[in-house]
RNA sequence: GGAGAAAUGGCAGAGUGGUCGAAUGCGGCAGUCUUGAAAACUGUUGAGGGUCACACCUCCGGGGGUUCGAAUCCCUCUUUCUCCGCCA
């Protein structure tokens, strides 16, 4: 969410950056700032009656220690007046404070300036890219087809013990599974990352807090009875450690990691390109978040991309890093950067990492705050990033790491598979 | 799931209708002393709104009510603790 006194100084800025998302937020920043005005207006006339009212209630409190019944009781009437006032005011101010707030859950984080402007995930910027593009033997098969071959994912199992989209990892599948989330965790924690084992389900609140919640709300399954959601991310309860915090500055940076599951309803989907692990309702996830010093978030965003980096090249997939346009960002983010594994016997691009700053975005919604040098509360910057998603890294190395022998595994996670090949 | 107790500032903990945004202690910050530090002493120290700055307003778990006036009384929800039951 954003703040409006930011809005109200930056008015020109604001507007000009959302257009990089091709929205045109004339009309909303003028009714957030008209609205803030109304807010502030009415404000202060009930400010003033409830003050009045307060110095009232004080005299009638003298007056029946001394004695004045009558002369209190007279007041008495006026007291009441007042609150029928107030009462009104009070309401009006409620409905007021409702609307703006309505309104600023629908404006979007305003992208940094070098975000490129565009519609859609066409319009993203390439902007690294590393590896070599192994050349397969004329067998090679797309990674649902190997998962067959080698009995290691079974998607028509999970079908029907839970739905499309769950599916059941077996014996050197789910080893490797295991050793891909031990290798992740194992980087991020050498990397100063602190690990985290978190809910699985959150409540409400938190929903609200990373901005899940009202937006988004059917792409989370939902417990109805106890009126909790399950993690979407582990942004979700990883960020909502910080709700309502304030920290001293000496406590930042801070960065955790955690590996969860995520679920996702991933209402709409279908077709070839969710195939296989390409798109799941559960999947796993390791995920990395910070939390900065504003002057340090933008230093702390390169240093969680080249550490995304070092494993991709760790694990020799060849990738490519994207900088969103504005079409393609994040309700939340005002700047993110993608991280692309190539999939040869897909041959495309798989997303396996999206690492972004929400700048005080987040922030302010979540009531994250440092007190700084000058005492002052002040909004923390908030980072996250996937290091890494499993279901497409595993799709990597199945079709890039494919042999007429089997799947060899990457050097680096043997010592975590005991094994080298699946065949 | 049953019975009881509780929820106050960064923490601990007073406060049961007006003088309470709230004693006291710890912690934090600034200063005195010291070559420096510690100790001791002095001062200062919640958040949000509002204002050029003050004034002023709101907040004592959430919501509602009683009252001229609520941290304090009533209702309700939530959470925590203790005991019992169940259980990986």
């Amino acid at each position: 969410m954003l703040q409006v006194p930011f809005i109200r100084e930056n008015k020109e800025l604001v507007v000009e950056r959302l257009a990089k998302r091709n929205i045109d937020a004339n009309q909303m920043v003028n009714d957030v700032l008209s609205l803030d005005e109304d807010r502030r207006r009415i404000q202060t006339s009930l400010d003033n009656i409830l003050a009045e009212s307060n110095t009232l209630s004080k005299e009638i409190g003298n007056l029946f220690k001394s004695g004045e019944a009558e002369k209190a009781n007279l007041l008495k009437t006026k007291s009441g007046e007042l609150k029928e006032a107030s009462k009104e005011l009070a309401e009006s101010l409620n409905d007021t404070s409702e609307a703006l707030k309505e309104l600023l859950y629908k404006i979007p984080n305003v992208p940094n300036e070098v975000v490129p402007k565009g519609d859609s995930d066409e319009d993203n910027e390439e902007i690294f890219k590393e590896g070599d593009i192994p050349v397969l033997h004329d067998e090679a098969l797309p990674h649902w087809e190997l998962a067959k071959k080698y009995d290691i994912i079974d998607f028509e199992l999970g079908n029907k013990i839970t739905g499309a989209g769950f599916p059941v990892y077996k014996g050197k599948g789910a080893k490797l599974q295991r050793a891909l989330i031990n290798y992740f965790l194992d980087k991020n924690t050498e990397a100063g990352y602190s690990e985290f084992q978190l809910p699985h389900l959150v409540n409400e609140a938190s929903g609200f807090g990373t901005g899940q919640l009202p937006d988004k709300e059917g792409q989370m399954y939902h417990v109805g009875e106890d009126n909790l959601y399950l993690i979407p991310t582990a942004e979700v309860p990883g960020t909502n450690i910080f709700r309502d915090v304030v920290l001293n500055e000496g406590d930042l940076p801070i960065g955790i990691t955690g590996y969860t599951p995520c679920f996702r309803r991933e209402a709409g989907s279908y077709g070839a390109h969710v195939r296989g692990l390409n798109r799941l309702h559960q999947f796993d996830k390791v995920e990395i978040l910070r939390v900065e010093h504003p002057s340090k978030s933008y230093n702390a965003l390169d240093g969680m991309v080249n550490h995304v980096k070092t494993i991709l090249q760790e694990l020799k997939l060849p990738y490519r890093i994207l900088r969103l346009c504005g079409g393609d960002l994040g309700f939340t983010s005002a700047l993110t950067y993608d991280f692309e594994v190539f999939s040869t016997a897909q041959d495309r691009w798989l997303e396996v990492s999206s690492v972004s700053n929400f700048e005080t975005f987040q922030a302010n919604r979540l009531k994250l705050r440092f007190k700084n040098s000058n005492g002052k509360n002040e909004l923390a910057h908030t980072l996250n990033g996937s290091s890494l998603a499993l279901p497409r890294v595993l799709a990597g190395i199945l079709e890039n790491y494919q042999t007429k022998d089997g799947v060899v595994i990457p050097d680096v996670l043997q010592g975590y598979t005991g094994f080298s090949i699946i065949n």
